[in-house]
DNA sequence: CATATAAAGGATAAAAATATCTTTTAATCT
DNA sequence: AGATTAAAAGATATTTTTATCCTTTATATG
């Protein structure tokens, strides 16, 4: 469904956006470490997330990787998106191109709303929304 | 959520489950075509469910797959059991060992109960009852 | 029994995903 | 300006997944 590459995404914007600011930048190694993620694949990853404008990053001194405001309003959604591509998480679980509704496979209803919601929820959720659940104690931050 | 591999695997098997019987078994190939995967890899994957007792084969002429009545009783978990292993379709959504109820990752929320609901239907419905809903016209085959 | 057929099994190959390493560029700080 | 820091970018390596090929075994049929 996600593949191991947005895992370690999703977890390193999160570690950032728990973590980090715009006056505590944080090195790609020390956002790989906490998240179990090999540090030059998670630079990588970094990377194209700041291509994409998903995180802020400074190079230098001082520098490393941050979230401004901007990017925490990010849907959740963007950072699977960036990193599988959009097709992957949408398609049919059977990768039949023709499946919708009217024409459904086999799996269809097995699988019924069930990825069509939680499709919904990671475009509903901005990190932000997540950052302040993880706050009040209602999920924890992979280790 | 399932890999490319027990896609075929349950493609193959609807197919051999509405078309096959002991009487008419179908060649690997002849399997392979109409779920547009290639020959060879379908027949290692027909082998591999034969040999956890999901589908029937006889060798020499007039040889190839089928399912018996007793195959066809199997649950559909099964097939992706056998082929991807149980943890994959298991795993959190963060691949977090930990991750439980109680001890929820970000995504927890978002996924809910939404994962378990599929497991849960896979591992409820049989090879026969997919063949009734197909039967049905309640769904359409894998072209 | 010899031959043909088709799956089983083992070895190998190609592609994709994951991971690492090296060089370059940009920023900071003496 | 020069040195240092750290991300960006590009090249390469490893692993896993997907796919093919070749040999062996079992079965049916003339």
């Amino acid at each position: 469904m996600l593949s191991n590459s947005s895992k370690y995404a999703l977890k390193g914007v999160l570690y950032l956006a728990v973590n980090a600011s715009e006056s505590n930048k944080i090195l790609a190694k020390d956002v790989a470490k906490p998240i179990n993620a090999p540090i030059a694949y998670t630079a990588k990853l970094l990377q194209e997330l700041g291509r994409h404008g998903i995180v802020s990053s400074v190079k230098g001194p001082h520098g490393g990787f941050y979230l401004t405001e901007e990017n925490m309003k990010t849907q959740l959604i963007k950072i699977v998106d960036v990193i599988d591509g959009e097709q992957r998480l949408r398609s049919c679980m059977l990768s039949i191109a023709e499946c919708d509704d009217d024409n459904p496979c086999p799996l269809h209803h097995l699988i019924g709303d069930i990825k069509n919601t939680f499709i919904k929820n990671l475009e509903e959720t901005t990190i932000s929304q997540m950052v302040a659940e993880i706050g009040k104690g209602k999920c924890v931050l992979p280790l």
